[in-house]
DNA sequence: CCTCTGATTCGAGAAACGTCAAGACAGCCT
DNA sequence: AGGCTGTCTTGACGTTTCTCGAATCAGAGG
């Protein structure tokens, strides 16, 4: 029985249509809710929201995670417990090329999360 | 020695300072990670992120604990927990007035959150 | 004062989370 | 093939989270 490998994720957020008017707009719906939710909870860790801000900045749009793991003081399988997380929840992507895993931000998820967050009147704050 | 009373918060969110560019625009500081993840972490529960809907959508910028608790099939002390939990995350505030307890969100938080998940070109689409 | 209602805090238990060491897997290189 | 390096999975352990019932606090009103 073949496991699942990098990139296969039991709950599929990559169906990340453009949903969710801001919570400011309306009542968010009991099901977005229990879709978007697990998202902020991936980013609601000091140690994931760093590599989420690393993965995101990369230079050229991806990271390498050779270079995420000796930012921290974990080891190196709490940091991929960490990535995996954050996989898991539709922010990054995975992708093996030879010896090394690279990590990618999936904008697509990022900008459904800052939606539901904006405020009326972003723009004059 | 008196408990601390509604809307005395531990460790004080209330300082939002209008901090941080965008977590793709640069590498998140430790510091700033450790102080925003606890608002994510907040609105990483389908019951808080249903609620704090309900507070930050509410027609006269503020709504009641007794219109809150009858929207989900939980205890009255467990909703009392999870608006605790978004106080103490910096995304709400209480105020009593007479029998009634009314929640207001806090726009500057909301903000603040939504500006570190912007993308680059979310105006795009 | 006593009682009644609404909201929070306290105490306890089950479940989930974060961490590590050990082991397994994938791909290079000799 | 065999060994080496990098990453992920597994198993275990302590901590935190979520939930409830019981008790407590805050006001209104008899």
């Amino acid at each position: 029985m073949t496991k699942q490998r990098t990139g296969t994720i039991p709950v599929d957020p990559t169906s990340a249509e453009p949903c969710c008017a801001p919570l400011s707009a309306r009542r968010i719906s009991h099901e977005a809710a229990d879709r978007l939710a697990p998202a902020f909870r991936a980013l609601g860790d000091p140690v994931r929201l760093r590599l989420m801000s690393m993965i995101a900045s990369a230079p050229g749009g991806e990271i390498c995670v050779c270079d995420l793991t000796p930012a921290f003081d974990l080891s190196g399988p709490t940091i991929s417990y960490h990535l995996r997380t954050l996989r898991e929840a539709g922010l990054v992507d995975a992708e093996r090329r030879g010896t090394w895993v690279y990590y990618r931000p999936r904008p697509a998820m990022l900008r459904q999360l800052a939606r539901l967050l904006a405020v009326d009147g972003t723009t004059g704050g």
